[in-house]
DNA sequence: ACTAAAACATGACTTATGTCAGCTTTTAAG
DNA sequence: CTTAAAAGCTGACATAAGTCATGTTTTAGT
C-alpha cells in the first residue's frame, strides 16, 4: 500500500468523537484503565456508570442473536467513546464491548457528564454530533458488510475497511490481526467460509497471507471497483 | 390477534420521538404538506433545510448498495421524525425517504431547531433522546431483520413487526400493506423468494392471504419461538 | 522448551437461496 | 368500464453458502 501512513494517521487525532473544551478537561483529569485483550469493557444490559473513552487499543461491539450467534456492529479505535447512550437514556448498555487488543481506557463518571450535558450548550452539541456520527458509521458497516448478496464482497470490503482504519505497516500487512471467528461475526457466516474465502483471494492474489498475517494487495480495491455482486 | 388494539396504540401518542414544549409549539405554528404514496420526501445526499415531523402516514428509510439494490433501513410512522442528522451536522440527507401511505407531513425549519438547540438544553436534552432511540431501533431493526442467517427467520419477524408497529383489525390482517418488493429490500433477497416463503408459511398456517393481504395468526408468533435458525 | 487449548484448515456433502423467463392477477388512470 | 402498467406468482435450474467431522498449526501458560 503505497500511503499507508496517511491511513494511519487518520485515528489518532486524540479523541475525536467527543472534542469539546469541557470533555478535554475530563479526560486530563480521570484515571485510566487497562484491559487484556479478550477481556469485557461491559456487556449488554448491563448498567453503566462510567463513560469510557479509547486511549489506546481496538474494541468490538457485538450484540447476540436469538440463535446465540455473535453479530459485530462496529470496531472503535483511539479516541472513540463508549457508552453514549447509557449516559443519556439511563438505560442499560445495548451491546457488549470487548477488547480486541490491549487496550487503555479513559473511565468519566457518568454523572458528571450528565451535569455538563445540563449546564453547556456545547458539550450538548458535541455530544449531539458524536451521536450521529455513530449513526453514519452504523449504517455504513451494516451498507458494507451485511447488505451485499455476495459474501465475496462484504469480506472484501472489511478487509478493505480494517486497512484504513486500523492501518498496515509497509508492506500492506494488517495491523490489527483479527480471529476468523470475529470476521464471521460480522459479515453473518461461519469462519469455514471465511476460511474458504481468504484462500480463493489468496488464489486470486487479492491477499497474501503469512501464518495468521493478512497483506492487502492494490489487486483488491480493483476488483472491490469492478465486483458487480 | 387478540391484543390488537394496544399493540395499534403504541403509535398514537403524538410525536413522540421528540416532545419537549418548544417542540409542539413549533409543530403547533408549522404547517403541512401532503405527499401521495410513493413520494419522495428526500433522496441520499440531497441538502436538507427542514425537519419533517410524520403526522399520519408511513414512510421507508432506504439506501441503494454498490449493485444498486435498495435496502430499507427501517420504517417510520406517526410522530416520527426524519432529517435529524442533517439538522445536527449540516450535511446532506443519508437515507432516501420514501412514502409508503399517502402522508401528511409537518415541515419545521431547520435554521429554527439549531437556534433551539443552541439556546434550550431540554430542547438539546430531547434531541440527543431521539437520536439515542434511533440508534436502538436501528440496531433493533438489523438484528431481527438481517443478522439471522435463515430468512424464513427474517420475515417472521418482520412480519410479527409490522403487526406491532402499525397494527392490524380485528382479524389479524396488516393495515400496512407491504409490496414484496419491499419485503425483499427489507430482508436483502428478492422479492421470488419472499413469494416463496410466504406460500410455505401458508402452507404451515402461520399466515392467511387474500388477495394482496396478509392475515397473521398466533401460530406464527409461537412458530418464532421455537424456531432454532 | 513443552504441552494443552485455541485457532485454523480441509474436503465431502447438503440445502437454502439466486436467477430467469414466462404467465396471471390486481391496480389505477382515463 | 376498459386497458395498460404494475405487482404478484410459478417452476426449472444453477450455485453460493451451510454443516460436519477430522486433522493440523499456532498460541499462550508454565
Amino acid at each position: 500500500m503505497g500511503n499507508c501512513s496517511t491511513i494511519q494517521n487518520r485515528q489518532l487525532n486524540d479523541f475525536s468523537a467527543l472534542k469539546s473544551e469541557a470533555m478535554q478537561r475530563l479526560l486530563a483529569s480521570s484515571q485510566s484503565i487497562k484491559i487484556a485483550k479478550g477481556g469485557l469493557v461491559f456487556e449488554e444490559l448491563e448498567p453503566l456508570t462510567k463513560l469510557y473513552c479509547i486511549k489506546k487499543g481496538v474494541c468490538k461491539f457485538s450484540k447476540v442473536d436469538a440463535n446465540g450467534h455473535e453479530h459485530i456492529l462496529r470496531f472503535l479505535g483511539d479516541g472513540e467513546v463508549m457508552g453514549k447512550r447509557s449516559v443519556i437514556s439511563n438505560n442499560g448498555a445495548k451491546v457488549n464491548a470487548v477488547a480486541l487488543t490491549e487496550i487503555e481506557l479513559c473511565c468519566l463518571d457518568k454523572a458528571e457528564i450528565q451535569r455538563n450535558l445540563q449546564e453547556n450548550t456545547q458539550f450538548c452539541q458535541d455530544f449531539l454530533d458524536a451521536l450521529v456520527e455513530d449513526s453514519n458509521i452504523n449504517e455504513h458497516t451494516r451498507i458494507k458488510f451485511v447488505a451485499p448478496k455476495s459474501f465475496k464482497t462484504r469480506l472484501a470490503n472489511l478487509l478493505w475497511y480494517l486497512a484504513e482504519k486500523f492501518g498496515t505497516d509497509n508492506s500492506g500487512k494488517l495491523n490489527l490481526k483479527i480471529k476468523r471467528d470475529d470476521m464471521a461475526a460480522v459479515l453473518g457466516t461461519s469462519p469455514e467460509y471465511i476460511i474458504n474465502l481468504l484462500k480463493q483471494f489468496k488464489e486470486l492474489e487479492l491477499i497474501e497471507t503469512n501464518k495468521r498475517d493478512i497483506r492487502i494487495t492494490q489487486k483488491l480495491k480493483k476488483h472491490m471497483q469492478l465486483a458487480k455482486n
